[in-house]
DNA sequence: CTTCTAATGCAAGTGCTTTCGCGTTAGAGT
DNA sequence: ACTCTAACGCGAAAGCACTTGCATTAGAAG
């Protein structure tokens, strides 16, 4: 149900098209409360009528979670050095700030609800958690946790700061007071896991 | 603005409808797909009246919060014998089954993005939230973990499992295979972070 | 038993979201 | 350069969530 990136017609105005309403999507992001957009002011925003984004997107979570897949894997790399414990620490400091800033949270959350869907979620969102996982697995082979696997960094450090985020929204500035030093904590369980399994 | 508990007239025809209108929530609730509901509906099912029902709760959000709060308040209870974790274990399975089953899910959502709300978080949920954040301080005191806090629970335990069966959600049916297992984990990392803080 | 009033029922109305049919445009293929 | 067609713009209409004013009912107080 999502936009197939792969179109018959990929061409100029498609791209135009598709690249104002992203635009525009992030922009209402940024000034949304809840989180949440109306296709209506996304159009009016992004000049694009109404009725090509409700035919291309259909509705307004398939939309944000488009932006959300084009965001990721732009920007938010996962590093993989063989420091496990450096690793760990850059990506939640990235994955703090980008979850805390304005529409991080909303992208986010689209992401997960795109998960929940059953129509939408393995075909949709499950391609872009695969490359994760994969990538949280180069990370933990390159530092020899092998007692770790991409789940428990989900677990561990991904869903903690999504929650986090979600309830401290709206309730603190965006500059992102106190959330490093959960960071580390969050880190730190990693590496107390690891250790504990290790005997 | 939520249901104020301490009404001007408790009696019995507002205790009536109270009770219809909690009840069609718990029955849209088994049966919806993604965990929403639409007030006109519930109307429907529970013979009141869609003002009524708009005039007491205002949204669909602060009623799925008013129902949570009911829930949780009944069953789920958080044991403290003193062995950390048993205890874990048992709230961490009732946790697992209650967010498992057809409309515990939705329940915890209208808890989570209730707290997002800065308007309903502090005054609505928070009194709920503390009251479990201090069972869980019993728990920790009389098992003499100090080294642990509620948050860690919250986020060792509480989170993942809240995150794993929103993604399960539509994907399995509804005899939770392989939850237990996961719980058995959690706690497990729980222990680790202990022992890892006590050096 | 009577009075008072909050809570409910009722029905019309408002506004926003979503869809549909049709004409137009612009990129792709030849 | 020409054709073909997917994608887009446009306006109107349909559908649904939500609100409002008023009449009615049923607990609560005296």
């Amino acid at each position: 149900m999502t936009q197939v990136t792969g179109n018959a017609r990929p061409g100029g105005r498609t791209a135009r098209t598709r690249d104002a309403v992203h635009a525009a999507v992030r922009e209402l992001l940024a000034t949304s409360a809840d989180g949440t957009i109306s296709l209506p002011e996304v159009a009016a925003r992004s000049g694009v009528h109404q009725a090509t984004i409700y035919r291309r997107w259909r509705t307004a979570e398939a939309l944000l979670l488009d932006v959300a897949m084009a965001d990721v894997n732009d920007r938010s790399p996962v590093p993989a050095t063989g420091d496990l414990r450096a690793d760990l620490l850059a990506y939640g400091r990235h994955l703090a700030v980008s979850v805390t800033r304005p529409g991080g949270l909303g992208l986010l959350r689209a992401l997960i609800s795109a998960a929940a869907d059953p129509a939408v979620g393995l075909a949709g969102a499950g391609e872009l958690t695969e490359q994760r996982m994969e990538r949280f697995q180069t990370m933990l082979d390159r530092a020899g946790a092998t007692e770790l696997t991409p789940v428990d960094i989900l677990e561990l450090i991904h869903f903690p700061l999504y929650v986090a985020a979600m309830m401290l929204h709206g309730q603190r500035p965006p500059d992102v007071p106190e959330m490093p030093g959960n960071v580390e904590r969050l880190v730190d369980n990693v590496i107390a896991v690891l250790e504990h399994r290790r005997g």
